[in-house]
DNA sequence: CTGAAAGCGCTTACAG
DNA sequence: CTGAAAGCGCTTACAG
């Protein structure tokens, strides 16, 4: 009698049983399954009825082994108390699971030093994709990503860089459009006031200024640059400040919602009239900016269509499909409400 | 001449040329890097050693492959626009990455399918272990996490089961004791006002129910329970609602936070006085709520704590250790500001 | 267009 | 306490 077969089997459906049922070799069974290179229809037929009748799913450890990469997308944002990144990754993660891949989130915080242990282990997981916000990052985790051989797409910001992948919307015209509806309103004295610092927050501020110094009215008294993180009771501080300023400024333009947001409700408590006194705008019409007194004039971002054109990007360059359009900007508008 | 191999190599150092280096062979070197059974310090020693000079990692999907599981735990939230999850999924994330173990997320979206069909696709990468949060979820999911025998804690809520891991606090107490504080305040009629309604939602009405059944002061007309999202523009209209009741309320109890703040902001636009004309209370102090007009009376959950606690036990589990507390109750915090 | 063999990098089960 | 063999479930590289 022969001794049993010290078996590991796991109970799950494996491709070879599928090949076994449709009368084809693994092999063929593979290919048919990813699409890969022309098998015989008939034969591709037969391995789906199988697939079909024995419910087979396919084994992603065993895939990212076996091949180059796994079914995984890596996603790295700066930071998840930021609903903006929330949509963005939302948006990018249903698109992706809708093409069967999962998502790996990484939270930088910001760190750049973060950023590059995250993504050294989430490589460690044979990512078929990479989505990454913006383009700062040390050289380290540049050279992590091009070493890796993974495609890669940037959020948020654009490039038209050679080789480079981007979807976003261009943060400094963002910034200089809002300014210039400022100016349009007859503000002179308009501040920009600013938390965390990070690229794209300088990329509006850059926008402000461009459109102040066209006006002749750039001065750098105008500019509250913190390095703290953004917070709605900040952006209550930066407006008492800001308010008690001499000469008075007439408005502020805030690098983002939730800054704004704490200094209308700053000034609620202070009884400074918003618009009369000074007219307030901030960035990316987050939740709740509708609802503020007074409502919030800001700048509305298309993260969630800029999360779920990246996932399509990226899927393109995973399956290999050459991507024409390397940089897709979706642009912006300027919500008027009446903080402004 | 011998043909040379046909190698698919990836470049990365393996077990394999670790074990070499250290002069042991692959299973000690794997034993020894996993501190599994008993193996001769000095080879331990060896081992670390040549891991070390080779910058060894070891590969997860192999592992995987090989194992029964993997480096990943999958986490199931309800939604990250809510904060409350944000700030669970951070801390858990946090621990868990300490320990060497990737987060799998997954968002609900507060549907049991949505978590049946993530959970399915979590499994499938074999994770070393399951984070959920609560206890509602669909008979399948829950034959789904028994029957793949990997270890889960629940999150949020607490429950002294036979076998079931959680790490939360009591919502029905929670509830109860805002209720408390309300009704020592002077508050009669006190309505409770919910969105989503899902589980904890609907524990905290419990504790509500009793504090006002015992108090005589329960009605079916003071409850105003709404299945939409929860956002703040619906506290707002909530807020419109209750307000004209007759015979006017005199204060509502919101289900959270984001409610509840959009509730204060909808009282400053009709020129409702709070607490004067009817207090305001909320739940989870989530952002913004200390700098609101007036700062909001809330019940601070700490979610921190209770996603770095779950991460903990489930890390426990895991690893095969004993745990003898499977209940972890972390408690809740009244904070009383200006709204009530 | 199809397949037998080998291999991805680890761990399990068995034996000593 | 240690190891040679086999295997996890897939895909690559080669050959036809």
């Amino acid at each position: 009698m022969q001794k049993a077969p010290r078996s590991r089997a796991t109970g799950r459906v494996t491709l070879a049983d599928v090949a076994q049922a449709a009368q084809v070799s693994p092999i063929t069974a593979s290919r048919a399954l990813r699409g890969e290179r022309a098998v015989d229809p008939e034969l591709v037929a037969r391995v789906q009825a199988a697939v079909e009748r024995l419910g087979y799913v396919p084994d992603p450890a065993a895939r990212a082994l076996a091949s180059r990469h796994g079914t995984q997308v890596a996603l790295l944002v700066p930071a998840l108390s930021n609903a903006l990144f929330v949509d963005l990754l939302e948006a990018a993660q249903g698109t992706l699971a809708r093409a069967g891949y999962q998502t790996l989130i990484g939270v930088t915080h910001y760190d750049a030093e973060e950023e590059e242990q995250l993504l050294r282990s989430q490589l460690l997981h044979r990512p078929a994709g990479i989505l990454v916000s913006g383009f700062d990052r040390s050289e380290r985790t540049r050279q992590l990503i091009a070493g890796s051989g993974v495609p890669c797409v940037h959020l948020m910001e654009t490039s038209s860089a050679e080789g480079v992948y981007s979807v976003g919307l261009s943060q400094r015209d963002a910034g200089h459009a809002m300014t210039q509806h400022l100016l349009a309103r007859g503000r002179r004295r308009i501040a920009f006031a600013a938390a965390q610092l990070d690229p794209r927050t300088m990329q509006r501020l850059e926008g402000w200024r461009d459109a102040m110094r066209d006006a002749g009215l750039h001065g750098p008294t105008l500019e509250w640059l913190n390095p703290a993180p953004s917070s709605l009771a900040l952006g209550g501080v930066l407006f008492e400040q800001i308010v008690g300023q001499v000469p008075p400024v007439d408005a502020i333009f805030f690098c983002n919602d939730d800054l704004a947001q704490g200094a209308l409700l700053c000034a609620l408590r202070m009884g400074v009239p918003v618009p009369q006194r000074v007219a307030i705008a901030g960035f990316n019409d987050l939740t709740g900016s509708d609802q503020m007194v007074p409502p919030l004039t800001t700048v509305r971002t298309p993260r969630a269509e800029i999360g779920a054109e990246a996932a399509a990007m990226l899927l393109q360059l995973i399956r290999g499909e050459t991507v024409t359009k390397r940089c897709i900007d979706l642009g912006f508008e300027i919500v008027v409400r009446a903080s402004t």
